[in-house]
DNA sequence: ACAAATATTTATAATAACATAATCATTGTG
DNA sequence: CACAATGATTATGTTATTATAAATATTTGT
């Protein structure tokens, strides 16, 4: 008989389940698609629609070195998806922002991204309630 | 007064914390330190782990092209992670066979991925309980 | 048997992603 | 003020990823 930690298995294998249900349900290549970006650029151009970032911030976010971020503001930018104002107080600092053309295409990539698996969608409302009453515990 | 479908705001509200949490838990670098190859090929590692697979059907579950599935199988195959095996019936078709060795590594990877972050292990038994059941209804 | 279809591979190219060093401007500190 | 530290950029190179066309071998259908 072995003694196992409370809820560190079932928490596992839910873990597994969850994972593998979103990515199993994986729309890059269609956000792609439907912004003419790369899911990269997407993935920026959601983060700096939500506030304006540095260009700093916008690395560690995403995991970049700064010449990347770099070059790929200076893409964003050139299709006039955001634009960058030099911080108010800090003259090293460049923030970036999201122009109204960005925020529409973040708009249009929230939308399918958000799209949520027919799966989730034919569950009972009661369950539904619940996963998300579950899933604001989680923190 | 707009009548909206039933669950379906809700499913997508649940679906975009599910995601967010999956996402924002990445462990792509890790595993790929880990494992000492990319992680594209630990995907396909752990796929053909878990049951022997046609070129074909590895490029379909992977979403790749079959070319790159070839150069994809043959690097693991010279680290001696896989092994091609002609199919017994049908001589077009190669199938993609973990070898010991290559399913350690794929149970490595496993360990890594399905460990669940920690706002999920901090969840009462009873929740983890009634996500898993809910969960197992998602198909 | 023969033509069409299927599975894989080879060859090749284009692009994206990733990393590093060096440079410039600006800010904070002794 | 001099100097170290910070934020961003430029330049550059390497490696991954992705795609396409063409070739080969085998199977399937007529």
């Amino acid at each position: 008989m072995t003694r196992v930690p409370a809820g560190s298995d079932v928490a596992r294998e839910v873990w597994s389940t969850l994972a593998d249900l979103v990515i199993n349900h994986d729309r890059k290549r269609e956000v792609a698609e439907a912004t003419g970006i790369s899911f990269a650029k997407t993935r920026a151009l959601r983060r700096v629609a939500l506030e304006p970032l540095s260009m700093g911030e916008l690395a560690t976010l995403l995991v970049m070195d700064p010449p990347n971020v770099t070059t790929l503001v200076d893409d964003l930018q050139e299709a006039g998806l955001v634009r960058r104002q030099p911080h108010p107080s800090d003259r090293r600092v460049m923030l970036v922002v999201a122009t109204p053309s960005g925020r529409r295409l973040a708009q249009l990539a929230d939308d399918i991204l958000e799209r949520p698996p027919a799966g989730l969608v034919r569950l009972p409302v009661a369950d539904l309630e619940e996963l998300r009453r579950i899933l604001t515990l989680v923190r």
